[in-house]
DNA sequence: CATGGCGTCGGTAGCGATAACATCTAGTCC
DNA sequence: GGACTAGATGTTATCGCTACCGACGCCATG
């Protein structure tokens, strides 16, 4: 063995005592010591500063060297220490990635695709998880990832207030926001909430509905927003009447409640819910009450969580390429930090809808009673075709 | 004074020296460096040994002088640099978690808890995500997470071949696995997946069915094990048949084809499925075919995830308390950390059955065909009950 | 043959924090 | 009153790594 075991003495005794307390009531007594660059610098013949370059310029060392540190370091074991690293270049390679509601489907994809671009690229990502929508818990949160030292942060808290509280920390580090106010000069990457609206909107005045109703997010969301106004926009586009949005909270609970509210109005004939959940509450919502989907309500989502296609009847929906809005983030981010500026770009991923059993055309302009009775009448034919 | 204020002159100009390239291309030209410890030192006139102290064991110093630092502090705005506190104590109070499929529910909830939890305790947690589920990139994943220079692992990856990995890299950093092999000789926190599954098909078979069908999640996952066993063993105690289990792969899609054969069979009036989302493939398959749920066919779930309440018809399943996992494998995690000793303690979260309308009485024993007569006939009633 | 550039590599000086030890006050005790 | 003790602070030595600069051999050049 080419190891000296008297090397450093000083070291060694200060590793020994200091994990004293560690290792008293210890697991593995004959732990060894993690491996350090001087040490595959001593395996391979080398100084420590060959093994560095090794690491970090290849093309510097000669490849004959290059092999012998390589071989040294396979031996040992050796991985390089982040913290040291990070300590004299000021550079972490770990990006904060700030989100509220990791337990939905939209967040956790586009987390989801951060973290597989952002392994790519060699970077690792620590989460932030809020509790509360405010703004001083999006500070604290993106507080407490400069405090670990991130190289930027991501944030995917699709809230006004949260795009306001934005402003207090730019400088501080590079960030992006997701589904934020594209105005606040942070760059921005958001799917094409307006434009799927309209689209989903559109559809369902296309096949004859009088008008559609909406169910809408939160107030202080960036999504409820641009998918209120492209709901809002479609129906000008056709003058089409205009109903007062029912203010749900994402949760099917909540659409369900919107949906016992619409269900009591014999006249509604089609409803755009602002997202899966709460169109499947809605949805629910109509059926308790004897009023059958496509027949005689039409009901539109958003989102396509993977479950919407075996709701029943199978939701038609808009889908958003959650996956695709990560990796944009990443790479707004790299672009910052790589450049070293702050930059304010947006980009917009493009929304599609997906046409499925939940949407028909308008039934017949007749009195809800009447309408009620066809379904009735009806409902056996269709069990019959479906199957 | 014994203070040398030309103490360090060399440290000064390094300071002035090193940022240039950073400030060159710089966004902001008067950016103040960040504040290290003897920043804060110089400007409360101590030194920065006694900051360090104020930070780490307040009690030791004056409360004057205390005072005194912590205003400096506040005035630069002085933050701790982490990566220079890990390199000199070794732990950088990071937690990695791996995680297979982020987006769904179950394991959102739990890395959601967990996160919150160690928030809580002063951890920041980072995030690997799996794209594969083999071995190699379980290994690969914890291999990334232990080169970042966390403290330890939890692994939300609940397939035997992960369970197997794990043991590789025991001693590395301390582990705790959520829903994994309880033999490892790893800590373990797992949901009572059996005794769920036991009462939900228990819950079936004392409400009159012959026997109950089982569509079970891919082979290879521990919970998929779990909820066939506690199925079997129900089966076993009432002496009920025991047909075959139909493998799905936890998507509606799958509960969808798993009903499509279950429909065929026209003396299938239960069905168990391992998820809610395949109960909700199921019972699409089964109205579309014409079979009503309840009143043909039973259909249990397992999860509740939110949506389950609001599915047509609201389903029966088994709610898992995703977020006590969480609390209990960083409990866990802690306690290794804290007293330096591997554990292998084993935590089980109980679950709980939800009864809700996708489950009734057995039907009397008749032909599917009068069956589904009987089921048309009866709707009309049965939608002006509910509403 | 001196000069100079290049390709390789080594030495040294920190990064910003903590650990261990040293020092310097005040009190305490006999 | 002097030695001792404990409390409060300062000094020094690392942690493992990279930035910077210098040393050295080698070859081409004038």
């Amino acid at each position: 063995m080419p190891r000296q075991p008297n090397q450093r003495p000083a070291r060694a005794t200060k590793r020994a005592e200091v994990p004293k307390a560690q290792r008293d009531n210890g697991s593995s007594p004959q732990e060894s010591q993690r491996p350090a660059m001087t040490d595959v610098a001593r395996v391979a013949g080398v100084s420590h500063m060959t093994v560095s370059r090794v690491l970090n310029d290849p093309e510097l060392v000669r490849p004959l060297t290059r092999a012998r540190v390589l071989a040294a370091i396979e031996q040992l074991g050796y991985r390089p220490n982040l913290a040291a690293r990070a300590l004299v270049t000021g550079r972490t390679r770990t990006l904060g990635v700030v989100t509220f509601d990791t337990t939905s489907y939209g967040p956790a994809s586009t987390l989801y695709g951060l973290e597989q671009a952002a392994s790519n690229e060699g970077y690792a990502v620590t989460v932030a998880a809020l509790a509360a929508t405010d703004r001083t818990s999006v500070h604290e949160a993106v507080s407490r990832l400069v405090s670990q030292g991130v190289d930027g942060a991501i944030l995917i808290v699709p809230l006004r207030s949260a795009a306001d509280a934005v402003k207090g920390i730019v400088k501080d580090v590079p960030l992006v926001v997701v589904e934020g106010d594209p105005d606040v000069g942070v760059p921005v990457v958001m799917c094409d909430q307006r434009a799927g609206a309209e689209a989903a909107t559109s559809y369902l005045l296309e096949a004859g509905h009088q008008t559609v109703w909406h169910v809408a997010g939160p107030s202080n969301w960036m999504e409820s927003e641009g998918r209120a106004q492209g709901w809002r926009a479609a129906l000008e586009a056709a003058h089409a009447e205009h109903p007062p949005p029912i203010v749900g909270d994402w949760s099917a609970k909540s659409g369900y409640e919107a949906g016992v509210i619409l269900a009591r109005m014999p006249d509604v004939s089609a409803v755009f819910a602002a997202n899966d959940q709460m169109a499947l509450g809605v949805m629910r919502a109509f059926v308790e009450r004897g009023r059958r989907i496509p027949d005689d309500v039409s009901v539109v989502g958003f989102d396509d969580i993977p479950e919407a296609a075996y709701f029943t009847p199978p939701l038609t929906t808009v889908r958003q390429d959650f996956a695709r809005v990560g990796e944009n983030a990443l790479k707004l981010m790299i672009d910052q930090i790589d450049s070293g500026a702050a930059s304010s770009e947006k980009i917009v991923i493009d929304s599609t809808l997906v046409t499925r059993e939940s949407t028909a055309p308008a039934p017949s302009r007749q009195t809800a009673a009447s309408s009620r009775a066809t379904a009735k009448r009806t409902r056996g034919k269709r069990a019959a075709e479906a199957s």
